[in-house]
DNA sequence: GCATTTTCACCTAGGTGTCAAGTT
DNA sequence: AACTTGACACCTAGGTGAAAATGC
């Protein structure tokens, strides 16, 4: 029971942070409203009451933390190898996230200072908090809504041999 | 420029931790001794003095951070995917440390203590360090002596190619 | 019925020491 | 002469959706 990778996967630009300072950047994923989710009719309809009871999700901590404010600005950061699961066994390990199948969550960016990266200090304020609503999205064990197969088909590298015209771009030529 | 693992691998057994309580977990290196060192016959001799101006390494977060006291005494807190680098221009990437050649090292291991992982608590007071001699390294960018290089081949599954026994430990059976 | 788990062929990603070539 | 770099064949590791099998 390892998870999957979320894809699309999250990225954030930021701005605005000391660049010789030195930040923790990290993910937290919350239950976005109070609903359980179905998918009928080609679309996603409200369908009893969310399970509240696997709340306090863990935050997930980028691998470049800690490091410099100018790090972080330099380009956008990307959680490509965060991972989802419904296994509360699982919830232990790096880059792990515990979510419920149908339910619909809101990821939330933290960045906290943690003041010098001189040996060892690491003393810190209360964090800074995002979350962005184009974000939100609803877990699934099976894909119900076949664009968003077809998204991850074109554009996740690893499913490159699901795509239509996969080696029939240079038909008839044998390497 | 992307550095290569460290090999065998950094791996801890801590105990005497609050099971209950957060902590992370770092590992950092630094110069062992003042000495730049040669392989001279058979045997590593100091050769002039070391270079001093590259200290301050870059504090190594175990990816498993931050996490429970009960989770780091379950088993072995391993860093085998922690790479090494004498390329400064990659330091700022997950997992990566720079070194120099032909110097020794000690790695030396961090436990935070990261008060509750309730929402965004993260206050900290002073991380406990810890250095075993046993772990100390002398940094290369190509093998000097062939007993490591052997140990390598013999354990790293990555190396399976090399070993002399590859393809004939059954032979003649075809599977 | 519908949700979840397991297995699979197929793919990307990247970690090995070696060796030849480059650098100082 | 000694050290460093880059390309390479060869390997491990693991991320895909589909589809079959299992639960509930």
């Amino acid at each position: 029971k390892q998870g999957r990778r979320m894809f699309p996967f999250l990225a954030f630009s930021v701005c605005g942070l000391d660049p010789t300072a030195h930040y923790s950047v990290s993910v937290q994923v919350v239950l976005a409203d109070p609903n359980h989710w179905r998918f009928q009719g080609g679309k996603w309809v409200p369908s009893g009451k969310a399970d509240t009871n696997m709340q306090g999700n863990k935050i997930c901590m980028h691998p470049d933390s800690p490091n410099t404010g100018a790090h972080w600005m330099r380009q956008e950061i990307a959680f490509g190898k965060l991972k989802i699961t419904n296994n509360k066994g699982a919830s232990n390990q790096g880059q792990m996230i515990v979510l419920q199948s149908l339910h619909k969550y809101q990821p939330r960016l933290h960045i906290s200072w943690v003041g010098e990266a001189s040996d060892h200090a690491e003393g810190q304020m209360q964090p800074h908090v995002f979350a962005f609503p184009e974000t939100q999205f609803i877990a699934v064990t099976a894909y119900q809504n076949t664009d968003i197969t077809q998204l991850k088909i074109d554009h996740n590298p690893f499913a490159k041999g699901f795509r239509d015209n996969y080696d029939t771009i240079y038909p008839g030529i044998e390497v």
